[in-house]
DNA sequence: AGCTTAACATACTAAGTAGTATATTGTCAA
DNA sequence: TTGACAATATACTACTTAGTATGTTAAGCT
């Protein structure tokens, strides 16, 4: 057998492939820039070169840069704000605790570089809103998926007693990630 | 002689010279697209070409494009803010209820385009903060500005009894500012 | 009038930019 | 083992970008 035959290993890198592996490895890279200098101010040149990989596997993953946005919204920035916002509600008996206390976490003490994951989106939205109409549809989506998970969570809270029957969840649910947004800036 | 042989005015545009009107003209048109696209999704070219002036006009003008963005912060937002949100609250004796019409004014009714003027400092703060820091200076300073001026207006609320005397002006100033800006998105 | 200078205009450059064409190489099925 | 194709690399192109160099003209001063 013999798999790989002493293929010398020395200091340049193996070149191992992995389509899921790369392709988050740009995600990561991406993301990072992206919430840093926004996403007209980093070029494709730009993220290939913090990446492992170059130009050619860039275009292999996504088709077009716009692609790639779309990438990062669907897969970064919907996932962090589910996992930042919403699952660890699960957790409290009394959801508007966990919300109070949630933005305690996120908001509060933590350094500014943790602190950017909120507001991410509401860049995103701002600045890529009047550029590009499926952008805005997909920030919208998530935005709307956000609310409506913290709403699911609020009726939780009224079955329990601990949200009082004749609050408007949607409203109040709106309001929540509007001053969340908010307080990011 | 014979400078130019018969330099035909035919419908060309007589070309009269006034420095703070250009200067005006390059202002306006620059914060509309900026505005729109953002400050990286526009250039200098599609500045120009939407005036009735040319590239040697705006660098006359402007060093560089980074300096026509302090002023679009300076010139333009910052007067904005002024003018909108608290100029109009002199009108009012108590202050919260101008700062409650005033939000149902700008926030409510109106047209997206018009509404669209009270999130463009959060568009720039967002997006330039990270990338230039004098930019980051001035629109904080801006935010700041907002802030005081609330807070005076509150704290005149509180010598004629509108405003419960154990409030922390600052603190709810702030909160005002940032749930305007929440809204805006 | 004529000179000077500020207020522009025109033409250009060097450095980026997204995207493409094509070559190379790992990996896996047969 | 060997094709075959997917995963990646390299080199290039057409275009845009901020900024510059330099030319031109309106307007005030004398």
């Amino acid at each position: 057998m013999m798999k790989k035959t002493a293929v010398k290993r020395t200091s340049s890198r193996r070149k191992v492939r992995n389509l899921e592996q790369s392709r988050k490895e740009i995600l990561d890279v991406a993301s990072v820039e992206v919430f840093h200098h926004g996403f007209q101010g980093v070029s494709v040149d730009d993220i290939v070169m913090k990446t492992s990989l170059t130009k050619g596997a860039f275009y292999h993953h996504f088709p077009t840069k716009l692609d790639l946005g779309y990438a990062l919204v669907d897969d970064v920035v919907k996932p962090a704000i589910i996992g930042r916002w919403i699952t660890p509600l699960s957790q409290y008996p009394n959801p508007l605790k966990g919300i109070v206390e949630q933005t305690k976490l996120l908001l509060g003490g933590m350094d500014p570089s943790q602190l950017k994951l909120g507001c991410p989106l509401n860049n995103l939205v701002q600045e890529m809103t009047p550029v590009d109409k499926e952008f805005k549809k997909r920030l919208q989506a998530t935005l709307a998926l956000w609310v409506a998970e913290l709403e699911v969570h609020l009726k939780r809270g009224k079955k329990t007693g601990f949200v009082r029957k004749d609050v408007n969840t949607r409203q109040v649910a709106l309001f929540i990630v509007m001053t969340i947004e908010g307080m990011a800036g």
